[in-house]
DNA sequence: GTTTGACCGTACGGTAGCGTATGGTCATGG
DNA sequence: CCATGACCATACGCTACCGTACGGTCAAAC
């Protein structure tokens, strides 16, 4: 009948700000730089996330998570009730790091055609990298996923539409032309990653993405 | 010391053909029709391909599909050597049902054009009920997956890519169309799976699927 | 300098799945 | 009518992981 002592329900966070003050061991200080430091639930976040990207939800394994991260399952049940709120915080993460922070970053640009090219090269580098999204998509029978999977695309494909409809399509056709480019986006990402050899790489690379968004700006 | 009385490696069937006679049991013949039979290795391949379509390559699991078929785990360790086995055969189903028999279908028609349309029509249709390559598509991380994958891409966008060919692109030209189609088809199949919602509907469906082709083949 | 509380280590029991061993059943062939 | 072999059931040991219980440690508060 005893509760985990702290559970990710009350959003505060222990110490002052995210990735706060070391509180580090006495003896064993001094590390190469990884060394053992007091973890944070974000730390077990990110850790997670990181899992996901390498093997799917099912990577979002308590005890390998920490063995990685250098400590034990006591750590983690003080910072979560159980498993699930680990891949609620991971997936918490993902949605901030991955949607908002990209369309901050693109909104610099005042252009809507160079932000959308900004985008799909953005978007084509930070992908090849980052089998992430491929496991979230393959897990969308899990409810928590599936709702933050409609978050995100709600939120992509609602900006892309935007921006070609500030290239002066009609509403309708913007939007159209919006979800064909986050299919295409989401289907270059599989690719990139399963199949890396069928995409043009090199400097055929440019060539292709360029040519992708004339195809996709062809008024016909 | 004991290995499988009788593994895969040996590409001869049991009996003469697929799906061969029942060899049902005395007593407990006569069933509501999925009744008691005794299975072939293609039966547990093709369970083996639902259930990753249902949860993954991780479903694949020895114990819970022979509770499904309704038997146990020696029915299993006769057919194949091990789990992996089992992976390998339903992948090579996969490759053989879900590709080559797509294409035979729609070579039936005489217009390139046509077979363009038919062929989105068709995977658009089957994708949506299927979450299964979504979930192959996100554990490419295994080789023998990888190896699946990768001829299965080379093969389909092979083929569209010869359609564009067919409707008057030069060769570099409809090779990058045919693998923006393919990519625009996985990550539609992806949307469909995990965000329906988000994809048109309904009447949508088939304007939708069209402005995406005139996209596609539009001259700019 | 003791106390407190945040944080971690470790031992334990439970479950799911893999692979093995071995015996049971039934149809066919002699 | 028994022997053979294809096919299945069951019990077993092994490993990985979940979640719990509880004791240990260290820094700050007093």
């Amino acid at each position: 009948m005893v509760m985990a002592r702290r559970s990710t329900d009350d959003p505060q966070v222990p110490h002052g700000s995210p990735s706060d003050g070391p509180r580090h061991r006495g003896k064993t200080g001094g590390g190469t730089g990884g060394g053992r430091r007091r973890l944070t639930a974000e730390d077990w976040a990110a850790a997670a996330l990181a899992a996901i990207g390498e093997g799917g939800l099912a990577a979002v394994a308590v005890e390998p998570i920490a063995t990685r991260l250098g400590t034990t399952k006591g750590s983690f049940y003080w910072h979560f009730a159980n498993r699930d709120a680990l891949v609620d915080a991971a997936l918490e993460r993902w949605e901030q790091l991955h949607t908002e922070a990209v369309i901050r970053t693109v909104e610099a640009e005042p252009d809507p055609e160079r932000r959308l090219r900004g985008l799909f090269a953005h978007a084509s580098a930070a992908s090849a990298a980052d089998p992430l999204e491929v496991s979230l998509l393959a897990t969308a029978a899990e409810p928590r996923v599936a709702a933050a999977l409609r978050r995100v695309t709600d939120r992509r494909v609602g900006y892309v539409a935007g921006l070609f409809a500030a290239l002066g399509f009609p509403a309708a056709e913007a939007r159209r032309r919006g979800l064909l480019a986050y299919t295409a986006y989401l289907g270059h990402t599989q690719l990139g990653h399963a199949v890396p050899e069928s995409l043009p790489g090199g400097t055929d690379r440019d060539r292709y993405l360029d040519s992708v968004i004339d195809t996709l700006l062809c008024r016909g």
